[in-house]
DNA sequence: GTCTATACAGCGATAGAC
DNA sequence: GTCTATCGCTGTATAGAC
């Protein structure tokens, strides 16, 4: 039971999610998750009886979250899907800081972890591909859903060039060219 | 000094490979690089004195060597260059076994160890965009360097998505997809 | 609730018998 | 050369003081 502050759980997940995204999951000790997080052990253990596991299932649950307030709500409901599209890029710039942040829930679909997180894995990427293939539909594009999907594979495969290069500019010039292939006139 | 079979090292590696790329680089315990190479640690030690670190070195070097002999000399010395491009496509969805192998190389590029193997993460895709560019500019296409990164890239994406989904078929659609937006006439 | 102390397993690496 | 035994360390997780 007891009151911790209602809030002590979420206002760790930005941090908890900042290092699972640096380090991976196995790279991400309960040392190093504590440290960022500005938290003890004890307390970790007290938010998350689960412990590193459910850490991430918070982690995966709030990033979810996010991009389907941010993303794909935007790209079903918007009355101007081309305007959703051009939203949904430059988030997308954004989030991922134009390339330098790693996507951890890509990171995580490599790792040999994927299994145990396979639900939330195949739904983020299932739900950002349909609701673009939605809007591609409703903008009037042919093979909305091909070109759905190939641009959320597109943008994951930006996020692996632009840091094996280390070079942020391959993100941003592939965010120019969806820009042009999702938006442009048929 | 000594004459262990001259190639003892070489016939490891495939077995190391695959282990890293199931694993990941941390979650590869020398225990299971010996069980699988069938090699206990001391026979391990004897082989790559540098340890994992040595052994996932020369992992890389076998594959860049792979990849440039298959791929990138065809691409840049075929004197039919949209030849070559369809034998890339081909031959990377038999290496990647149709999207069920991840891409060690990939995979590390957004694991914390990027780092320790950062030259030979951006030569292998430095390598591969340009010997790509290379064949499209002597097939005639413009931006040719865009193309070819876009195709790189997408590569990746398509790797991360199939495995996300767990759909191959992901992958098939997208070697599909290059395939048009690469050999058809412009 | 939050901390420190600790249990116990597994890691990379090394030493030394054979 | 290859093995087993072992070192020193770090990991997750738990117990118990406060």
């Amino acid at each position: 039971m007891s009151a911790s502050p209602p809030g002590a759980r979420e206002a760790a997940l930005p941090a908890l999610a900042e290092v699972f995204r640096e380090h991976g999951y196995a790279g991400a000790s309960l040392a190093l998750l504590g440290a960022r997080a500005g938290l003890g052990k004890g307390s970790l253990y007290h938010a998350f009886p689960g412990g590193k596991e459910e850490m991430a299932q918070a982690v995966l649950d709030a990033i979810g979250a996010w991009f389907a307030a941010e993303i794909y709500a935007p790209l079903r409901d918007d009355p101007d899907p081309r305007a959703a599209i051009r939203r949904m890029l430059v988030e997308t710039g954004a989030y991922f800081r134009s390339g330098r942040r790693v996507c951890l829930v890509g990171a995580l679909a490599l790792s040999d972890e994927r299994d145990r997180f396979a639900t939330r894995i195949a739904g983020y990427f299932a739900e950002w591909r349909d609701a673009l293939a939605d809007a591609l539909g409703r903008a009037g594009r042919a093979q909305a859903a091909d070109l759905a999907e190939d641009a959320v594979l597109a943008i994951q495969g930006g996020l692996v060039l632009a840091r094996a290069l280390d070079d942020a500019d391959v993100f941003a010039r592939l965010l120019d060219r969806l820009e042009r292939r999702l938006c442009d006139p048929p």
